[in-house]
DNA sequence: CCAATGATTTTGAATAGTCAAAATTATTTC
DNA sequence: GAAATAATTTTGACTATTCAAAATCATTGG
């Protein structure tokens, strides 16, 4: 069985890679996303190779093999699923689940794991709106636009925070930017770096780019 | 915070002292337990000591320190409160619980815990029958004797199964001697070493002593 | 093309936990 | 009170994970 090192660093790949868009991933950035020594990256890189979850070039990167990627998608289908309970069933708050769900995740036997699951009837989407991998690891690829790129005068609904530090969810929430709210784009002013939202029939409010950037919604 | 070793070997500690009904644990005992080499307790020993949860006299053996107690009271409150939940809630076997539980039980929060057992209803025993420990580690003292000790001819009620191994569970089971069952015992012969048992008002059966002394009853 | 800059890798060291086997200490039996 | 037996401790070794700092490699802006 992996450890929950290496569990955790083959996660961090996946998410890396999937949020690049680009299968490679150097060593700077998975230290930096796991907030461990670069050398330590290096280091554990080789424990990967050897289990045959990575392929690595040095200087150029990691690649998760087949393997690496089964076992990414299974520790995000835990640690959704665990946040979907952690909300749903124990009232937790949302600001808090992420580093509850980061220690469960590795505790987790698939057969509870599937219990929950079922017990939670199976959910597709976790708090903050990431998709959860089925069973056989497979993500639905959604079509989604951060509010500096969506449609403006068109109300459109949020599907995801992308930002989840506790900060952050807070703001978005005090804003009503939850999943499943329905948001209009006003304005977007490139010089002033302002972009006027409103949601639902609510008063309009303005939010920079940068927090703009980190609310997704559907792009039917 | 303590590692999960640690965490496991105060709770060996104190589940030892309390089955003995005596403070103080050898270190092959502790060994035995735990499914480690003699050398691994007594090195571990070293740390618990450092850490101030044991009091060590060589060749003696250790003894919980309040915060030991604390900790271990902690722990045997975790595990019994996921081992509810995983029956309870998600609907596993009583024979398959306590290894998932062994696990979990070093992931959990005191916030997560707390919920869980706000969720569950403050449930006050296990699905074995063992106690559960109050959130301040105190543990409810019962009257139990075991079949070979409590009245004859009187219906009592099963309390607790002490033997929590796959075999012994199922067997258990099979016979109808489940906590919160009425169990009689009609005769109790030692030259054949027999116990001859009625559930409620079923036809009475026979299992041999060893077995007997592993099902617990209350004792008024 | 090449020096500066930034990223990556190597080196040497540390910690936690574990084991097997040898050495030592306690206990029991005659 | 020994000798035999049992329990415990020590020794030396190994794996996994991590770090800091030094060395090396790669890229890029002139
Ligand atoms: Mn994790
Ligand atoms: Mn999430
Ligand atoms: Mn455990
Ligand atoms: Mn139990």
């Amino acid at each position: 069985m992996p450890s929950a090192t290496v569990e955790n660093y083959v996660k961090e790949i996946l998410a890396l890679s999937m949020e690049k868009g680009k299968a490679q991933v150097g060593m700077g950035e998975i230290a930096r996303g796991l907030g461990v020594a670069p050398g330590t990256a290096t280091s554990m890189t080789k424990t990967l190779e050897r289990e045959k979850l990575v392929q690595y070039k040095s200087h150029k990167g990691v690649t998760l093999t087949a393997k690496g990627r089964k076992l990414g998608m299974g520790m995000l289908r835990r640690h959704r699923i665990l946040e979907t309970f952690l909300v749903e069933t124990l009232g937790l708050d949302w600001t808090e689940i992420h580093g509850e769900a980061e220690e469960l995740e590795h505790a987790l036997s698939e057969k509870v794991l599937d219990r929950l699951d079922k017990f939670l009837g199976r959910p597709e989407f976790d708090p903050h709106g990431d998709p959860i991998p089925t069973k056989d690891g497979k993500i639905a690829q959604s079509n989604m636009r951060n509010l500096l790129e969506c449609r403006r005068q068109v109300a459109s609904k949020v599907t995801l925070i992308t930002d989840q530090g506790v900060e952050f969810l807070n703001f978005a929430r005090r804003k009503g930017l939850v999943p499943g709210a329905s948001v209009e784009v006003i304005s977007r002013d490139l010089v002033s770096d302002a972009v006027e939202l409103r949601i639902g029939k609510t008063k309009p409010f303005t939010i920079g780019s940068k927090a703009a950037r980190k609310i997704l919604v559907a792009s039917s």
